[in-house]
DNA sequence: CATTAGCATTCGAAATGAATGAGTGCTAAA
DNA sequence: TTTAGCACTCATTCATTTCGAATGCTAATG
């Protein structure tokens, strides 16, 4: 390609993006100031190689996916540095009174508005935490929560039903067993051990409720498993003018309910990743580009921001965006 | 209005709602043998009387809001009790293995598919809950859990960082005061008391890091006072033949997507609430039928579920279903 | 040899118009 | 009171046309 089929390309992205319609020849020739018989010579070249495409035998171009891939990753790849002009979210981060986990919800809000394009938070789930406390706490005769805290903070509850009488007494001894067999334990461990030293210890017969605490401490614990995510921004999507097909539009939404976005989501990738159309699988989603970006959280496990959009997308401005995003999410849990 | 065009209308909403589409004159004489031009001539009285309309010179009638509400309040009023065939239903409750949440989340899914409407389950409030509990847990040297729990098994918990070291033996005499305090007190109260029992005791000497504490306890309880809810089935309604329209299609999904639903939704009302078209005030809706149902919980608040379709909506079939199912949600409270 | 002017050509989008048919209101007869 | 009959209205559909934006190709130009 030479360097003119580049800048070509690269106008033709650039001018895509912004007017969502096929670029011709005659708008470009006024940017370059060669005729617009030149520009189509050129675009000849540019779409035998496939980096752009026609809509019909006479339209303008629009870049294909190979092209906004070179896009991407040779014309502005130098361009990553471009962090100014992110102040509305440095504001977020700078709010020091704020929880990490609302900061985060904030800049997700902030994205997704800033971007006309859905974006969404998958925390690290906290698998790989240490159990801190269990707890159970009576309510009623036949009533108790059972609660269990982790090292770093997160809580799960499960309410439970005994159906004989509640001894207290009882009660306070099996939790402090409880307690003793498994504070320090990571969460992904509890089950198989909570199993086994019951087997083996005194606790078997001390317990009269066995059965049924156990299993719902299990399950308990089993909601840790569960990554906890945040979507918004759906709405600011359907204003995108590729979704003026109605059948696109119904397929999009059906998906995210039916939360089939998050087989997209590419997680535990090192730094940023971008799925443009067919590059991913889900098929309703074959017109939209994913984009996720990864942080590391103190406990090694990794959580990520992703945005998902028409493939008509701001690559230049979001790109570092996202980086930039993940890299302040990341220092939240470095200061902690 | 005559016996007969009773029937009339009631033949005209109940086409309407199968087919979607204005029912002619022809239509109605084939199933009530009489001819179209009579049916034509009760027709124009029932326009006149402003129960049916058209929705172009020369086409076939739809019921309007007026027509809607006579149909539910005098025509299928004595139809009430028709609860026979709710068995999908019934076998969601019927399974007792199920928490309670777990078991409304199942029924309002189920809802939301059998009537392709979206359903909505708002818990009620935790605001008349007593304080069961307060507890904090240290996790690192600067950091602790706020946990609440109240005499109905809700938990909520929020984290807090405090900047001096802390004190583990102070914080329990903390505890236990603030235990001794709060305990069966409203969450409605607790702020108040909060604030008016520190500056009268002793607490206040004792309490380090006072504010930092009580704030938090404040925003932990606060957290109560959100209802929680439960949407879904927004993917089922876009198939519906009223959002073809895609400017409503995007009205209707933003409205949903900034919570703007629940400015509709009738809490506290008693028994079932249907409202029409434009007798709800949310102008984006104004093409949408709101069904609510309230049901009494055991601390003297009320939970509703709601369900929100187009107006052209099976009626007949919804109003007793959704009444089936307050009655039973109510039910499981007693139960405890 | 790269560039450009010129021209026939292609195709989508919007406008036009005719045919169709479902439905209506009204009138006069049964 | 009911009904047959008829003129009329209007949405829908489909083919046809027009318009314009773009293209590819060719031949002339610097």
């Amino acid at each position: 390609m030479t360097k003119r089929q580049e800048i070509i390309l690269k106008l033709i992205v650039d001018e895509y993006v912004k007017a969502a319609e096929p670029i011709g020849s005659k708008t470009l020739s006024e940017i370059l100031n060669v005729s617009s018989a030149t520009i189509r010579n050129e675009m000849g070249v540019l779409e035998d190689l496939g980096y752009i495409e026609k809509t019909h035998t006479s339209s303008g171009r629009i870049p294909s996916e190979k092209g906004y891939r070179y896009y991407i990753e040779t014309i502005i790849k130098n361009l990553d540095e471009e962090t100014a002009g992110f102040f509305e979210f440095e504001e977020v981060f700078s709010n020091k009174d704020n929880e990490r986990d609302e900061i985060i919800k904030e800049a997700i809000d902030l994205l997704s508005q800033a971007t006309n394009c859905t974006a969404i938070s998958l925390g690290p789930n906290a698998y790989h935490s240490k159990v801190k406390k269990v707890q159970l706490v009576p309510i009623t005769s036949h009533q108790a929560i059972i609660l269990v805290i982790t090292n770093f903070g997160y809580v799960e509850s499960k309410q439970i039903t005994i159906h004989e009488e509640i001894d207290t007494e009882e009660l306070i001894k099996v939790i402090d067993l409880l307690n003793e067999m498994l504070v320090d334990t990571p969460i992904s461990k509890v089950s198989e051990k909570l199993h086994y030293e019951i087997q083996h210890s005194h606790i078997k017969e001390l317990l009269k409720y066995r059965e049924t605490i156990v299993d719902s401490f299990i399950e308990a614990f089993s909601k840790f498993a569960q990554t906890k995510y945040y979507l918004t921004g759906q709405s600011n999507m359907l204003y995108q003018p590729e979704f003026n097909d109605i059948q696109k539009l119904r397929e999009f939404i059906s998906t995210i309910e039916n939360n089939e976005i998050f087989k997209i989501i590419e997680v535990d990738t090192e730094g940023i990743s971008v799925k443009i159309g067919t590059e991913n699988q889900v098929t309703s989603m074959q017109d939209c580009t994913v984009i996720s970006s990864s942080y590391d959280t103190v406990d090694g496990e990794k959580g990520t921001i992703s945005l998902v959009g028409p493939t008509r997308m701001d690559y230049r401005r979001v790109i570092p965006l996202m980086k930039y995003l993940a890299k302040h999410i990341q220092k939240l849990y470095e200061e902690e």
